[in-house]
DNA sequence: CACTTTCCCATTTTT
DNA sequence: TGGGAAAGTG
């Protein structure tokens, strides 16, 4: 062993067995099975450190992929608290992040532009709306939206156009379609997200120097999230791995950690079975399994691992806890969904009660989880109702904004005119006389030309051609007068001379939008602060990569195990080439979307769907609209993976709770404006009794009645006033109607209430009754409003 | 070009 | 039912 190990001895201490072993595993292939909550994270961070304070490797060998930004953010800050390292230099990002990083540094083997940009799944959809209704393609039998998911789904299986087999018509015309969008990007210097992975793939396939010198450098590679890869990215860290004929290279070793049992994207491309084939390709010859729970207590354990028991095929992994069994997991069926609701908000006030005589919970521990987000509404108006301050995950995030996207679309332009999409975009916002016709006609022009819209419009003439030359000239003015200012002042400049400014100044709405423009140019002046610019898209310049671990403070005699080849160097670090801060932050920008969280700072319930909840543990978790064809949904229900999918989603669900569990169904739900009569899910008839309480009678469940799960009886409507054949006993009752109480609002003079628009403020006078009710608020910033209760979503400060 | 009307759709989501 | 996008109107 190494003799470091004892230096590195604190890293390891409050290790159990199973994490120190896989933390310290001998330089090979691994995978690590981590079930929720055993500290899959910890592992990862204290391999990276124990690596570094070993000596076995230099921060320039090491790298770290994961899918959220959010999660490559945290093992960074994880890693930087455990070792004095410089983590900016590491490979740690999520995969697009670092292909990103990788095509930056090699645009030209790339053949990209040097400041290409980035297409986000918006800007994909017009461009290939663009493109269908250039070439006349039949939007009815061709949704662009279909379009958009046939391309992004061949990237994601590692084809271009020339690798699909088409074997209709259909076919035929999808991969022309992918062809003529791929052109089109290249010619407008764009790629999608898709394209990042699929194009540094390619180029590592296809370059061998280029491959072996990565594939010396990078002596660790360790995956988050494995069981979420799909093909493409599994062939993509395959070939950091080995050479394309699949010799094992040797020397660097896959840390692949995952959770079969959390597979929750299918629908997106990721492939469970990678993690098999990881096993079979790599020869790994280590596997680990993480099942020492540290969140939940064993009744929500018990239920979590009784649920997925029932699916075929696993890996294999029991959680277990060394806390007490803890409360029962307590079961709700409410007669409707508003019931459901109401029940919810009055429980939360008994956990807010509670507060005072337990540990008690405060409101932001407290998640609401639903399958999915047209659920929220009822829960969110129940929440309104009784005032309870809620959050809800999901929805619009900040550089998705529709103003943001226009500033955004602009600062491309000025990186590149030929980026037709963008061109679009703004060519006519705000409004400057340029209408739907004058633009049909410059694409001509530019079709026939062979060139961008941009310099299609020199040929363009008449006075639509002047208004035309009037937005190139704007454009191209900015761009030099912008030659030499910071990133702030470029995007100041670009606010004001654009019009967007003024155009939102005459706008109703146009405040918030205003604000959100100011926030843009605050956000790229601290992105410039924080990230030094382009440190993110740049590869590391040579001298870090050679830099020995004694320059980082670390075992000066412990020789580098990853000597970058000698025969190549990396283009970047020679020429000291750097991405402009207005590139960089537009990468920024197209990358990382921004947290939809605002005011994170409040004590609210958190509402989500269980997709968006993985990850994320509460003292206090609802599972709500436990009903066959809900949860499981019926869109899943075709075939066996789909429902074991769903299962894996309840498993998910369950494992977010660490001290208390509600699991919740209503026998009646509106939903598209009709009301459904759901059955209770499945998935309770695979809960332990024992660990479970009934808060209301246990029905006859659907399993437990004569019918069995055939397909599509999950639930039914009710034809007429009639009711079916099977609405027995079990709706011997009629449901209870929407109760019309007074909606107490809890609103009173005095109160200080946060508006999402207006922010915080102080109601001066309430008038009217239940849905008339208005509100006087007078808001710190936006001064005296008038909201109707019904409409406006006000929320009592704490 | 702004505003209104109609129509269509409707798991899950990150990059 | 209700939101968003496309089509229609002054």
């Amino acid at each position: 062993m190494f003799p470091e190990v004892d230096a590195a001895s604190p890293l390891l201490q409050n290790l159990n067995p199973e994490q120190r072993a896989a933390v310290t595993l001998p330089n090979e292939h691994a995978l690590i099975l981590a079930g929720a909550g055993s500290g899959k994270t910890r592992v990862l961070t204290t391999r990276i450190a124990w690596l570094l304070s070993t000596g076995q490797i230099s921060p320039g060998g090491v790298m770290a992929v994961t899918f959220t930004n959010k999660a490559a953010k945290e093992m960074m800050t994880r890693l930087g608290a455990m070792l004095p390292v410089n983590v900016r230099g590491m490979w740690i990002g999520t995969f697009h992040g670092l292909c990103n990083r990788f095509l930056r540094a090699h645009y030209q083997l790339a053949t990209l532009p040097q400041s290409f940009q980035i297409l986000d799944t918006q800007d994909q959809l017009s461009a290939i709306k663009r493109l269908m209704k250039q070439f006349n393609v039949d939007e009815e039998r061709f949704p662009a939206k279909e379009t958009q998911w046939f391309i992004s789904g061949c990237k994601e299986d590692g084809l271009r156009p020339r690798d699909v087999a088409a074997r209709n018509e259909e076919d035929r015309k999808k991969v022309e379609l992918y062809q003529l969008y791929e052109e089109q990007c290249q010619r407008e210097g764009v790629v999608d997200f898709g394209e990042l992975m699929l194009r540094s793939y390619e180029l590592l396939r296809d370059n061998e120097p280029l491959r072996v010198h990565y594939q010396r450098r990078f002596r660790h590679i360790l995956v988050d999230e494995f069981q979420d890869t799909n093909r493409l990215q599994y062939a993509w860290l395959k070939i950091f791995a080995m050479s394309p004929d699949g010799t094992s290279t040797a020397g660097n070793a896959v840390f692949a950690v995952g959770d079969d049992d959390q597979s929750i994207y299918a629908f997106r491309g990721a492939r469970v079975g990678n993690m098999a084939d990881f096993v079979r390709e790599f020869h790994v010859q280590h596997q680990i399994k993480l099942e020492e729970n540290y969140r939940s207590y064993s009744n929500i354990l018990d239920s979590a691992n009784a649920l997925i028991s029932h699916n075929k095929g696993r890996l294999g992994k029991n959680l277990r806890t060394q806390q007490g069994p803890g409360e029962p997991v307590r079961v709700y069926e409410a007669p409707t969904d508003l019931a459901e609701a109401q029940w919810l908000v009055e429980e939360m006030r008994h956990l807010a009660r509670d507060q005072g005589t337990e540990p008690g919970f405060p409101r932001k521990e407290t998640a609401v989880l639903y399958r999915s987000n047209a659920q929220s509404r009822v829960i969110e108006t129940a929440l309104f109702n009784a005032g309870v301050p809620y959050r809800v995950y999901g929805g619009l995030r900040f550089f998705e904004r529709a103003e943001i996207k226009h500033a955004l679309a602009y600062l491309r332009l000025l990186e590149n005119p030929n980026d037709d999409t963008s061109f679009l975009r703004v060519v006519n916002f705000p409004p400057r006389g340029i209408g739907a016709r004058t633009i049909e006609q410059l694409q001509d022009a530019s079709r026939a030309a062979g060139c961008s819209l941009h310099d299609a419009v020199s040929a363009t003439t008449g006075k639509a051609g002047a208004n035309l030359g009037a937005f190139v000239a704007k454009v191209d003015v900015m761009r030099e007068q912008t030659q030499n200012l910071s990133l702030r002042e470029i995007i100041e400049l670009v606010l004001e001379h654009s019009g967007l400014i003024e155009h939102y100044k005459a706008e109703r709405e146009g405040a918030e939008r205003i604000e959100n423009l100011e926030e843009l140019a605050s956000a790229a002046e601290s992105f410039v602060m924080q990230e030094g610019f382009g440190r993110d898209a740049v590869a590391m310049p040579v001298d870090e990569l050679s830099q020995s671990p004694a320059s980082q403070g670390l075992n000066p005699d412990q020789p580098l195990l990853n000597e970058p080849a000698p025969d190549y160097v990396e283009p970047d670090a020679e020429t000291g080439e750097t991405l402009s801060p207005l590139s960089a932050f537009l990468t920024h920008a197209a990358l990382e979307s921004g947290d939809n969280q605002a005011q994170a700072g409040q004590d609210a319930v958190q509402l989500m769907t269980v997709h968006s909840a993985k990850g994320l543990e509460f003292d206090v978790v609802f599972v709500t609209g436990l009903e066959e064809g809900l949860f499981p949904s019926e869109r899943s229900m075709a075939d066996m993976d789909g429902l074991e999918e769903e299962r894996r989603l309840m498993y998910v669900a369950i494992t977010r709770a660490r001290k208390r569990l509600y699991i919740s169904h209503s026998q009646t739900r509106l939903l598209h404006g009709q009301t459904r009569y759901n059955v209770r899910s499945r998935f309770y008839d695979e809960l332990p009794e024992h660990a479970l309480k009934w808060l209301t009678p246990k029905n006859q469940g659907f399993s437990g009645s004569a019918f069995g799960y055939g397909g599509g009886y999950g639930s039914t409507r009710l034809s007429g006033a009639g009711g079916t054949s099977w609405s027995s006993e079990k709706y011997a009752s009629p449901p209870v109607p929407a109760q019309k109480a007074a909606p107490s609002h809890g609103l009173k003079a005095g109160l200080q209430v946060f508006h999402t628009k207006f922010g915080e403020g102080t109601v001066l006078s309430i008038e009217g009754q239940g849905d008339d009710a208005r509100a006087q608020v007078k808001f710190n910033r936006h001064g005296i409003k008038w909201l109707a209760l019904a409409v406006a979503k006000l929320t009592p400060v704490t």
